[in-house]
DNA sequence: CCCAATTTGTTCGTATGTATA
DNA sequence: TTATACATACGAACAAATTGG
């Protein structure tokens, strides 16, 4: 949590590119670099702006912007932090799974339950044609794919089929992954360095197949949801490509969580 | 497209609410009353800083908000516009249906394809206990049923079943229906004064059912997704439920498209 | 084609309020 | 209480897009 020197040159000219948006780049690398690690606070804003040869105003500008894009947080009274994973964060950001309510669901606040996760498969393998138009590598290059079972109140509802690079997971074991103390995401995070920014989902009805039936508990061909993830870090790099079946008959899928008006 | 003269008081205190937000609510009363109609352009930023009392920057700050909710629309030279719906606004914010791509879908952007629509069934009604949770009004209250069927390249590909209260669209017909120009909602909005601001979805997956199946020419029983919206107006207030089935053979359901990093 | 008026977009600097430790 | 940090609000200057002469 401490405040570091950092190392804050000058913007360079970048023709017409608007002031914050260099600051906004600036302030992306620092933190892509490792200079700044999640958790840490940044330096407060008049010595950024000082450090960049930009006003205040110009600095805060640039730092709304990554404030609503996750990268950041602000703290009012405390300082300016790099966002870390934890299990609200990914609630809310990448758990789209609900327990079916009333229609009325824009009246009432949900209460978010944290799913139980278990490890179903995990193995060494190459890239299929899939992952490698998902992920952006070449054919036959290794990745590491594992298999979660998610429950909600004691019923199982999503399968998950994970494939990430193995390249970018170094280390990463079954063991290690069951070890983990809060989410996946966070493990990415602290364990890799791997900081998932934002995620692409596609949705569509299929048949339950066998395997998905099975570790589910409900009959081979019913209808789930199957919803296909991109999960991306810095610079829209793509880092895991996730397919979550979803048992859709007592839970719902739901894109963006309510917010204020 | 004329700047009418606005009442512009200036604000009263209102306790320890920030005074960008006062603005804000100020502005959207101001269009929710009708006093600024959708398309037409509001006065500029000085004269409304100084109709209101207070500086431009607050007052840039409360439009920003606005803008980023699709409320207002700021063209620079030209003015700032009370956001109107179209084919444009409809596939961007409200039509989630794409045809299914290589798995890159973040490298390419898609081509929209605007859907042919049909209508299939026109009738008025009482309120269902699904329909009076989802619109917040009173069992047996009339409503108007509407039914369309949605292609794409040729196919159909959503079957829409749609539910208004009759008191807010009296007049509507299948006819004026049928002979809109553009979209629904831009209807809603030229003709009945209701503008959709935002809308809740929540998605799953069910086995077609015949009257489904028939009407987008697929076998009952086939897995299909199935998407519960309820679009909202000024202040959350709900204005139509509608459930779409989508034929997710050949197309996803995207939840939010992609924007820039 | 250029100029001038209008309007939003960007940038600066400063002052004051509020939450935190 | 005090110091520090972010939050809000103000005003001013110049840049860039648009429109009409």
């Amino acid at each position: 949590m401490k405040t570091e020197p950092l190392n804050l040159t000058p913007l360079g000219d970048s023709g017409g590119t608007p002031l914050y948006l260099q600051v906004k780049r600036a302030l992306l690398g620092l933190i892509e670099s490792g200079a700044c690690r999640p958790g840490q606070s940044l330096p407060n804003e008049t010595t950024i702006a000082r450090g960049l040869g930009v006003s205040v105003g110009t600095l805060r500008r640039a730092v709304d912007e990554l404030v609503h894009e996750h990268v950041l947080v602000r703290r009012q009274g405390k300082g300016t932090f790099v966002a870390q994973h934890n299990s609200e964060r990914f609630m809310f950001q990448f758990f789209h799974v609900e327990p079916r309510a009333d229609p009325r669901f824009g009246e009432v606040v949900q209460q978010v339950e944290y799913p139980t996760v278990e490890c179903v498969a995990f193995e060494r393998d190459r890239a299929g044609e899939q992952d490698t138009l998902a992920l952006r590598i070449k054919q036959g290059e290794a990745v590491l794919r594992f298999e979660n079972r998610l429950s909600l109140g004691g019923r199982a509802v999503v399968h998950d089929r994970i494939v990430v690079p193995a390249s970018l997971f170094r280390g990463l074991t079954e063991k290690r992954l069951l070890d983990r103390p809060s989410t996946i995401y966070s493990l990415y995070q602290t364990e890799f360095g791997i900081t998932v920014l934002r995620a692409q989902e596609r949705a569509r009805a299929v048949a339950a197949d066998r395997t998905t039936a099975r570790i589910l508990g409900l009959p081979a061909g019913m209808p789930v949801l199957e919803v296909h993830r991109i999960a991306m870090t810095f610079g829209e790099r793509p880092v895991e490509y996730r397919i979550s079946t979803i048992h859709t008959q007592l839970h719902d899928y739901v894109s963006v969580r309510s917010r204020s008006g």
